[in-house]
DNA sequence: TGTACATCAGTGAACGCGCGTTCACTGATGTAC
DNA sequence: TGTACATCAGTGAACGCGCGTTCACTGATGTAC
């Protein structure tokens, strides 16, 4: 039985890692359960053996993407020094990389505009991991002795979903990653991570 | 014949203002052509009368989206008074009303993370509007004598489209709100717009 | 150890429905004389 | 001014296709004795 229900959970996972890369790439009614692409290797028939129906498999896979994402978060938060750990996970975020890959990337800035027109379940998933990566990142922010830890996540966090999404819609990939960059390096002169002057205000 | 003919363009119009206004609910994917809702009064025969297919109506709602929005752009930039002017849009921008109004709201925040979805003459047809709204932007950024409006207008601009498309996100409306009134005020700080004390940097 | 049976992951045909698109038609508006 | 004809915006039935879902079946894996 062991090796049957071993393969069976392979068998889901491999569908979960699939649904939840081609959502972030195609949005959550850009999947479908019955094409059998490639990849999945399983006809469609079977998939009801391992999801209830589609949205199921959409709720599913938005944790899935969570998953992914928060891990990446954590890695870069686990040290205990915050500043640095704070730039790295900006530079990561807010790199050209990121911007290509889109696939493999927050979920957030994927999927954000529609978040609010998800299936219900999906949606519940989708706000905990929202608040999965927001707590960590006030947490990060708080550490490094600000003030206002709360407001400060709360831009951060919309500056770097925001810019990542408008970069991604701009099909002129040098403006794209110039959008990048700004907000990048303004980002963390702001927080107060890097040295360099700014003149905004 | 005059008389049939601006009735055809008042049609038109009205299966625009529908469409435009649906997308921005629904997602681009979530409007049909053959659904006939009470307020259309058109029957899906006719609609191939004015537009050549499905990708064309999206491509004009989008349009049609962005004539709103940057009119409201306008109307808020108009008068020589730059940091009013900013004070207004970014409240505006920012509100309680914005966010409960998707549907007739910024197309950026509503669609943003689907825009490099969109069949190809919307994705065209949302990168003109995108490039106007931020050149609006940068524009009255720099009239306040501002030192790089570039970057500032790109921060500014991922900050309230991030902030807008995230308060939609949350189904919890406290929390979402506070959200709003975090990046709102913290945002005109840093744009030098109301002379409160900002410690986060 | 080998044989007979049970389980169950996955198959693939079939069904129904929604939706984009086409097309022959209607009836009101406009034009010619 | 009235009659006959033309135009054309909108109608609604029909078609085809894709997709979610169901279901009877297969064949490999696991179990009992």
């Amino acid at each position: 039985m062991s090796r049957k229900s071993a393969h069976k959970q392979r068998t889901r996972r491999r569908i979960l890692d699939e649904a939840a890369k081609a959502m972030r790439e195609h949005g959550h009614e850009g999947i479908s359960v019955a094409k059998p692409d490639e990849t999945r290797r399983l006809t469609h028939g079977g998939f009801y053996a391992h999801f209830k129906d589609r949205d199921d498999l959409v709720a599913e896979a938005i944790s899935r993407m969570f998953e992914d994402s928060n891990a990446m978060v954590a890695r870069h938060l686990r040290p205990n020094q915050p500043r640095e750990a704070l730039v790295a996970l900006i530079d990561d975020y807010l790199s050209d990389d990121h911007r290509r890959r889109a696939a493999t990337g927050c979920p957030i800035a994927a999927l954000g505009s529609e978040a609010a027109r998800l299936p219900t379940a999906a949606r519940r998933r989708f706000e905990e991991g929202l608040g999965t990566f927001r707590k960590s990142l006030r947490n990060a922010i708080a550490e490094t002795g600000v003030e206002n830890p709360d407001s400060v996540a709360s831009f951060a966090l919309s500056e770097m979903v925001g810019a990542l999404a408008l970069a991604r819609a701009m099909s002129n990939e040098t403006e794209a990653n110039e959008l990048l960059n700004h907000v990048r390096e303004q980002l963390k002169c702001r927080l107060g991570l890097v040295r360099k002057e700014l003149k905004s205000g």
